[in-house]
DNA sequence: ATCAGATGTTAATTTCAAGCAACATTAAGA
DNA sequence: TCTTAATGTTGCTTGAAATTAACATCTGAT
């Protein structure tokens, strides 16, 4: 990620739990179905040092490698639920009949008196 | 993502049609909660062009963003139940007390005849 | 215990992703 | 309608990601 990516370099710590989980879920998912790295990798179509930096959770590796490790596991359904708008109860509740385009803010309220 | 990685470039259908869910998702989640493409990406710490890459499902955007931009969203537990092995029904059939560390094939199964 | 294969590590090279800037287009608000 | 901000688009530059190769280490099976 050129010119130094804060949130590849150093991510939040959240994130980078959050990374470092969902490498070792495709680590366990692939274990259990006696694929090597380098088996994996050649399904997914990358070199086999990818699918290692998938499992490590590495934060600047491209979605595709993780999303394509998924569609490989079989498991890429798992993907479908995330932030999905009917089970953003923030969202949601934020909502109420708004469903803008664009973002605007409400600008100037400031009374005409 | 260098040296022309297949995934990246030309994914399959069931990967690009995932993740442009997957920014679909992001985008009306950032919408509800009335932010701009830039003021998201000031959270995430990229650029707003980023953020637009993540909305439209760029395969070659790094993982960071997209989580990154789950994580300003209040949206990172999300995440969690991917690939989770205790809901990988194929992997657990697979698997009964089998938990190695390094997939190993069970070699040589022709007979000693 | 030994062997063979899977995985980790390092280094050099290549190439595209991210940043930036300027402009075009679109849509929300008044 | 008209204004203005948000978003899309293009081209350029740069640095980090991915590949390859060789070697080290660890792990599982015999």
């Amino acid at each position: 990620m050129p010119n130094q990516t804060t949130i590849a370099t150093a991510p939040p710590a959240a994130v980078e739990a959050a990374l470092e989980h969902l490498g070792q879920n495709i680590r366990t998912a692939r274990l259990r179905r006696l694929l090597t790295q380098a088996q994996l990798a050649e399904r997914v179509g990358v070199s086999r040092f990818v699918v290692a930096g998938v499992e490590q959770g590495k934060p600047s590796t491209g979605i595709a490698a993780y999303v394509g490790a998924l569609w490989a596991l079989g498991l890429l359904e798992d993907l479908l639920p995330v932030a999905d708008p009917s089970e953003d109860a923030q969202g949601m509740a934020l909502e109420r009949a708004r469903a803008p385009k664009r973002a605007r803010r409400a600008q100037t309220l400031d009374d005409d008196f």
